[in-house]
DNA sequence: GCAAAAGTGTTCCCTGTACACCCATGC
DNA sequence: GCATGGGTGTACAGGGAACACTTTTGC
């Protein structure tokens, strides 16, 4: 290992990312909070998917690399969305001990950037041996979390809302290829946090261009099959690059 | 100085912010930015006000910190809006060199989180003499500018929209006290870069509780006088709450 | 009187929202 | 036959956009 390796091997005692990777369960919003151990290997809590950032690495490539490493996920377009910096996150020394104990680092005045992205209900990490327990926890029922993460997931989650507004694929991130109007609906319910109409949200589907229904239909379900619908990224595109014109 | 003042005394070689302050002037949307001089104090160019943080210190009062150290201006509602930790930020040498010789620190791997403002035109800075040569540069007429500051700036200029629609009350922030319809108006054609109906303008204007009309009228103007309005922020904040409860 | 900006109403369309019933299927 | 979710249309209200002329003032 030459100097430049060694160099990129080193971790930032300054830097660090955070990934909030949000789903939908049980019609409820979760995210994905991953086991944290001590020293002896016992598990003593959870935390957000994140690490201490390389020294010349890429803060996107920080994330995704991170994200991996502790989640075993992969191809999650995960986006920047704030950076949490105050002095007071690093207050609590338990939590800076164990972090210390873990990366081998002494701690400076640590700040985090955090990510965000809509996922895949239940997206199954791959099996690896050296990914810790993962679990999908509901927005309001967070177990106690180190650092500021339980402000960062509160952000968060006001975030998806925007985002949702500003650029409406990344519903689709959340759901399969194909989906049925309940399925969409759904998700936008959780997201928004309020009940939508039914006539109306179908108005809304059939006057979307990149939501197109097919033929295909739900099978042995005990009431009237649903129909599935597919998102058309190229229709999604095309409307919008016109929009952006306008 | 014992240890600890020492330690706050220490500027982070890892984290920067820099402040983006936009206003408008002769109808355009300008930035604030600082003069960048070399160790001969020759004036060598312009950038951001801007600077590296202290080990200790809250970013948002680094960043409140900065912008009065180089531009004297003070009681500016900065808000964070976006962290820029790319590699290549750093890539132009001269730019590193720069740095390390005026903050005379060893730069790491640095990334730097912007803070946005809207802020009264010709906004004049007080008399000091610590404070180097400031500009308000149209945005479409921007000079070279070290790091990635044109790319924060644009980054700025979108966020800013999206500000506004959030939270229609920092457009007052760059208005005076009282100003008339056009004023405003101007604002948001500004800030939106598209020209907006005068009737349809007063309309919205009149259906806004907050923008309360006075009895001031220009004074001495080549045509009939101008109405002054003002913004109300008790009832602002009356009808967000509101807003927000539905 | 003329230049320059202030101020004022109506119409149309589009979008969002409220609201209730029959349909298909598995058990 | 009943439980379960699928799927459909209409009517009203509010907001945004298009559009032109008279008023006031200083010079």
């Amino acid at each position: 290992m030459d100097a430049q390796d060694e160099h990129k091997e080193m971790l930032s005692p300054y830097v660090s990312v955070d990934c909030v990777l949000l789903s939908i369960d049980d019609d409820k919003l979760t995210v994905l909070l991953t086991g944290r151990k001590d020293e002896k290997g016992e598990l003593i809590g959870y935390k957000l998917p994140g690490s201490l950032i390389y020294e010349n690495e890429d803060l996107n490539d920080a994330a995704t690399r991170v994200l991996s490493d502790s989640t075993g996920l992969r191809r999650v377009s995960l986006k920047q969305f704030r950076c949490f910096g105050s002095p007071s996150r690093t207050s609590n020394q338990l939590d800076v001990r164990w972090l210390e104990a873990t990366s081998k680092v002494k701690i400076g005045r640590l700040i985090t950037v955090a990510y965000l992205a809509l996922c895949k209900k239940k997206r199954k990490a791959p099996a690896r041996t050296d990914v810790g327990p993962i679990c999908w926890c509901p927005i309001d029922q967070l177990p106690r979390l180190p650092f500021d993460h339980k402000e960062i997931i509160e952000a968060a989650v006001s975030e998806i809302r925007l985002w949702v507004e500003k650029e409406p694929a990344i519903v689709f991130d959340y759901l399969p290829p194909k989906f049925t109007a309940l399925q969409l609906r759904r998700a936008y319910e959780v997201i928004y946090n309020r009940e939508m109409d039914v006539r109306n949200f179908h108005k809304k589907m059939s006057s979307l261009a990149y939501v197109v229904p097919t033929e295909d239909r739900q099978d042995g379900v005990a009431h009237r099959a649903a129909r599935y619908f597919r998102f058309d990224k190229v229709k999604y595109n095309q409307q919008r690059s016109r929009f952006n014109k306008i």
